[in-house]
DNA sequence: GGAGATATAG
DNA sequence: CTATATCTCC
C-alpha cells in the first residue's frame, strides 16, 4: 500500500514578508513540502525556525540577499541537495532534492525577463530566453523520475492568459518565449501536470498583477506557475489545485500556491 | 466662572505612523487642543480630515516632507496662526496661535542636535545652540500671555535625566546646551510648569529611547519636553501630567505626551 | 502595487 | 529601534 505526498509550490514574493500567510497555507493545506520562489532572503535571515517549528524541518535554501532565492521545505527527508546555476551568474533560482521514493524535486524561479520582448535593447529578455534553453540542455540529460515546479514566468498556452491576443506582445506570453518553453517541455517529454487536470482550453490561472485593484473583477490572470513530472510518473499523479483564494488573503503574494499529489 | 482648557503636546515621531494611538490618546484625555511635534508630513499628506472627524476642526500646520514638522489641533478657535522660521534655513519647527482668551500657544520643535557635542566637528550641534538662541532673542520682546509647549530637545536639570554623570557629554544634557536652555527660559522668565507640579529632584522623564528594548527596567528616561507659561499665567496653571504610559502602547512614539489644564 | 536596499534622521 | 524618501525590480 502506497502513501500520497502533497506538494506546494508558490511565489511567495519575499518570505519574510508573508510568514502570516504561509502559516496560514501550512494549517489549511499541510502539503509535506514546499517549494518557494522568490525568497527575497539570503539563507542567514530565511525565517527557518518558525518552518521548523511547523514540522518542515528539512529544509533546501538557495537565498541571495535582495531578489530571486527558493527554497524547499520538507516534513520528509532531503537529499543529494543541489543548486544549478545555469548562467554561471550566481542569481539563485534554483534547488532540488531527492526523496526518500527516489523521485527528485526541482523548483526553479525563470527569470522575469523585463519590460520590452526584444533581446536587442533588453538584455534581460534574452537572459531569460537564455536560462530556458539551459535548463533545456539540462532536461535532456535527465533520467530520473522527476517533478520539476515552480515560476516559469511564461504563459504558454492561448487559454493561459486573459487575452491571448491581448499579450502577445507582452513578456510571459511572447511567441518566442512561448517556443521556448516548448523546446523545455519537449526535451524531457514534461508532462504538465496543470493542463492534466485542467484541459484546455479551461480556465487557468496563477498570478494577477497587484497593480490593478480589481484584479477579481477584471480577472486579468496568466497562468506563470507550473508543475511538470516526468514521463515515468503518469500514474502516480493523483491530484492538482489551484490555490486561487490565497490571492485574497491579506497582504497576499501576486502569485497563488499550486498543490499537487502522488502515490508513492 | 471661568473654564478649564486642557493642552496636550507630542513629539508622536510621524503622524500617519500613529494615527492609532492618536486616536487612543484624543478618546482617552480629550485635550482642548493637541501640539505635535515630527509630525514628518508635508501640509498636503497631514490627517486633517482625522482630527476633524475627532473634532478638532480648528488646525494650524507646518508640515514638511520627510523631517520635522509641527502642528496644532484644536477644538476651540485659533487664531493670528503664524509659524516662525527662526533660522531662515526652511525648516518646520515652529507654529503659534492665538486663543479667544487671549493666551498665545507656541509649539516647538528644537533641533536635536546630532551625536557629537562640539560645535567644530558637528554643524548640527551649533545649530541646535543657534536654534535656542534666536528662541532667546525672540522671547525677550514677548509681551502676550503665552504657553509655549514641545519637544525641546535638552534636559536641563540633573533630575532630568537618569544619569547626570552618564550624560554629561551626551547631546541633550551637555551643560552649553542647558546654560542656553537657562538663558531662554531667563529672557522671559518662563515657568518651567513641569516642575512646577512634580518638583525637582523628583523623577521625571518624557522620553525613552527606541534603542534599548528594555526601557521599562533600565528606565533610562530624559526630560526632553517642555510646558512653559509666561509669568502672569501662574495663578491660571491648574494641572500638569506626564502621561507615561503611552511610551508602552502599540508602536509608540519614543516621546509621551504632556497635557497641563489652565483655567481660563 | 508592493517588496527590499540604502541613506538619512532621531 | 523606527521612521521617510528614493531607487530598482517584479
Amino acid at each position: 500500500m502506497g502513501t500520497t505526498l502533497k506538494i506546494a509550490s508558490w511565489n511567495i514574493n519575499s518570505v519574510r514578508a508573508r510568514t502570516p500567510i504561509v502559516e496560514r497555507l501550512l494549517k489549511e493545506e499541510a502539503p509535506d513540502i514546499l517549494c518557494l520562489q522568490e525568497t527575497k532572503a539570503h539563507n542567514d535571515v530565511f525565517p527557518a525556525s518558525f518552518f521548523r517549528e511547523h514540522g518542515y524541518v528539512h529544509q533546501q535554501l538557495n537565498g541571495q540577499k535582495m531578489h530571486h532565492g527558493v527554497a524547499i521545505v520538507s516534513k520528509v527527508p532531503l537529499h543529494e541537495p543541489g543548486a544549478h546555476d545555469w548562467q554561471d551568474n550566481g542569481e539563485a533560482r534554483h534547488v532540488g532534492a531527492r526523496l526518500d521514493c527516489g523521485i527528485r524535486i526541482e523548483n526553479v524561479y525563470v527569470p522575469a525577463g523585463g519590460d520590452i520582448p526584444d533581446r536587442t535593447v533588453n538584455v534581460k529578455f534574452g537572459q531569460k530566453l537564455d536560462f530556458v534553453e539551459r535548463m533545456t540542455r539540462w532536461s535532456e540529460k535527465l533520467r530520473e523520475p522527476t517533478l520539476i515546479v515552480g515560476d516559469f514566468n511564461i504563459a504558454p498556452l492561448e487559454c493561459d492568459v486573459w487575452s491571448h491576443k491581448a499579450l502577445l506582445d507582452v513578456v510571459s506570453h511572447t511567441p518566442v518565449e512561448v517556443d521556448a518553453l516548448t523546446r523545455l517541455q519537449q526535451a524531457h517529454d514534461w508532462i504538465d501536470i496543470g493542463r492534466t487536470f485542467v484541459p484546455a482550453p479551461e480556465r487557468c490561472f496563477t498570478w494577477w498583477s497587484y497593480r490593478s485593484p480589481d484584479w477579481t473583477k477584471n480577472d486579468r490572470g496568466r497562468r506563470l506557475d507550473h508543475m511538470w513530472a516526468s514521463p515515468a510518473l503518469r500514474d502516480v499523479l493523483a491530484s492538482h489545485q489551484v490555490l486561487e483564494p490565497c490571492r485574497a488573503w491579506t497582504r497576499p503574494s501576486d502569485h497563488v500556491p499550486l498543490i499537487c499529489e502522488i502515490q508513492v
